[in-house]
DNA sequence: GAGTGGTCTAGACCACAAT
DNA sequence: TTGTGGTCTAGACCACTCC
């Protein structure tokens, strides 16, 4: 039986109050020395779980002043997780398979800036359940993952691929609004112009780009959810090893 | 002058062994006991420093085994920031104005579930330099938020008014591509069925709905973007106070 | 000036997992 | 069995900031 550490027990203590409504933005939580008092435990302790609220915004402290629950932000932002394409479709209890369309060797071209001399570039189409889920289009530097040329992609999809053999150590992503042109059209069995989900993908190894993505969803089949409390953030990335 | 923390200094040191590369994953960090030894300090300093890195995802710790460097998620999620309108408008050095189009006090609908029994409509029209920005379409629980039957939301947008009346506990976002309707169309400026992201928002407070809106945006104007890497998340909400 | 949090020490015992 | 991290103590000094 594992038992809670007392620092999480303080910490879980007040999060649940704040959460309820009882501690509302602006109060003053007890200090340091009433808490040490409370829980009959030394001020490291205490000091751990405020610490580790203050951390996670629920909290805000200051010295002299004392701590404060948190007022929500107020030009709030908010966060949307993208999900891996084979996680969300085995998510949804479908059955993820791939297929590779397009593979070509090529030097990369002038609009393709930072991608490296030479390519690969890649069009692979993700379905669920057999059905079209996502066309995907990707150039990878071969400068960056010479490995890639001799991979194949068409055992494993080459996101997973990337993710085992080049991790990233950076990343950037953009969604935006597109109309499904003529062939994403055909290949995902839509009709011409219907609104997409674009979820562009680049990302970056130690500065050196590795890869480059564009995804294509059917709008209507498609879309990002995230709900969330201030108190939890979606930010849960799972670590391997 | 602010002299930096030690256990600070700690973890960027090791951080920036991993960003650089130096560190890959896998590597096992020195113990605990060889770095107190490496900075002269206590144990504890160097605890704390290693359990923020290990909080943060970037080490993985086990007893016996000891410290290493985590690989990236193998199926990886990444995160995308939602910016506040007004925020992104003035971020990107245009001026922010909006402009109420429709208030309706009404009884809910059946499809309005858990919004109370009456509720407001708003329809809002955010520019940017005068220009169509986003067309947002509201409802206000006044159940939840009786105030707002008073507010004058021609003054202050309503996203604006209820993070400061009415800030929430709870929040769900949905992103996804539609093509812009007559009505939508005709106040964006463009012609119907262009393809448009939807943004739709709901938030709670203590587990009662404050609000439900869509916001959406001419998609070749507007896009979602996010640049981080697994060392600095985009997690970085301001607080107040 | 005094109250509050931020950091740090030099120990201690325990939990866990690899051997 | 033993090495490693997880937690905790009972102090200490300092940095801030409100009064």
């Amino acid at each position: 039986m594992d038992i809670e550490p007392l620092h999480r027990r303080i910490a879980s203590d007040i999060e649940r109050r704040i959460a309820s409504g009882e501690w509302r933005p602006g109060f003053r939580i007890p200090t340091e020395a009433e808490l040490m008092a409370e829980y009959g435990c030394a001020r490291m302790t205490v000091s751990r779980a405020m610490t580790d609220l203050s951390a996670r915004g629920l909290v805000v402290r200051r010295r002299r002043a004392g701590t404060v629950v948190a007022h929500p932000p107020v030009h709030s932002s908010a966060l949307v997780a993208i999900p891996d394409i084979q996680s969300e479709i085995e998510g949804r209890g479908l059955a993820y398979s791939h297929q590779l369309l397009l593979r070509i060797v090529r030097p990369s071209r002038a609009d393709e800036d930072g991608m490296g001399a030479r390519l690969i570039e890649l069009e692979t189409l993700h379905l669920a359940d057999a059905m079209p889920f996502t066309l995907e289009r990707r150039l990878i530097s071969l400068t960056t993952a010479p490995e890639a040329e001799h991979a194949d992609f068409t055992a494993a999809p080459p996101g997973g691929w990337l993710l085992a053999h080049m991790p990233w150590t950076e990343a950037e992503h953009r969604i935006s609004a597109v109309g499904a042109d003529g062939e994403t059209a055909t290949r995902l069995g839509l009709s011409d112009g219907t609104p997409c989900l674009r979820l562009e993908r680049r990302t970056w190894r130690d500065g050196l780009a590795v890869t480059w993505a564009w995804q294509t969803f059917p709008g209507a089949a498609y879309d990002l959810v995230a709900r969330f409390s201030p108190t939890q953030s979606p930010m849960k990335t799972p670590i391997k090893e």
